[in-house]
DNA sequence: CCACAAATGATACAAAGTATCAGTTGCGGG
DNA sequence: CCCGCAACTGATACTTTGTATCATTTGTGG
């Protein structure tokens, strides 16, 4: 199988971890939604593309790229299920309408700075970051 | 009654809620946990306190909180459980370790430039962020 | 092409969160 | 001070989300 890998499988394939297709499933629901997606809706959509998937294995590769920093879980709404993001390289950015949950994304954030200090400070090594506003949308605001 | 309210009780009172013992005991458990908590704690701590309050008060409470902006949802490890900050006055930002899970806290953030530019740029109206950086800590680097 | 570890799907389970509803309680008006 | 009512509560039962287990399958290095 001569199949083109995308960066993202790649890194999977580095850190050793095997080419399946739950994962590689889960991978291009992913990429096709483009954005946030609920836990229940990688279920779905999974589902919708090979039904024989099973649950457990979601979850699993849920996990598993959460530890390969593929995907972040976030928060959008109140206490429910989380929301992953694909993280595309580095930056993705989000300002939320608290209202009607709009996501409008931005990437000029300007945080080099501020993280070079705090690497300086904690003694740490940063390698990214999580950005988020909360706000009302110039459509609520109405 | 004529019991001293914290500032974040008042601000539920003028928002119109009640002052309920299920509401001032969540607002106890938050207040003196000083962090970040989950809502499995917050059931555990609660009951300690008081183990006639209902599970579901809990949680809606929980609910009510987070838009009162009283606490703030977040996700610090993997795929579960919310963790629930209590927010201080607008900042309250973490620097996580990707391998050993342990979070620094800072507030030092000077996103107020960046805020007011979006503002500008998207005609929106911010009213809180959340900001993580991820990376490697000191002991975890060695 | 083989062998074996890694990963899978199925099933059954545990935990987290929610709907419902009768009973209780905080609080404003008399 | 107490009355009345809407808001809130606790209990229960339920749905949904996530996980442990395990026999079977599959990717991959040799």
């Amino acid at each position: 199988m001569t199949e083109q890998l995308s960066k993202r499988a790649r890194r999977m394939v580095d850190a050793g971890y095997k080419v399946t297709k739950a994962r590689m499933t889960v991978l291009r629901v992913f990429e096709e939604s483009g954005g946030h997606i609920t836990s229940k809706e990688v279920l779905e959509r999974v589902a919708a593309i090979d039904e024989n998937i099973g649950r457990a294995s979601i979850f699993r590769t849920l996990d598993l790229f959460t530890r390969l920093a593929i995907i972040r879980p976030t928060y959008i709404e109140t206490s429910m299920t989380p929301s992953y993001v694909l993280l595309p390289d580095g930056h993705h950015h989000h300002i939320i309408c608290t209202n009607c949950d709009q996501v409008i994304e931005f990437d000029n954030c300007d945080l080099s700075d501020l993280a070079h200090q705090l690497e300086a400070e904690y003694g740490i090594e940063l390698t990214g970051h999580l950005l988020e506003f909360y706000g009302i949308c110039k459509t609520c605001a109405v």
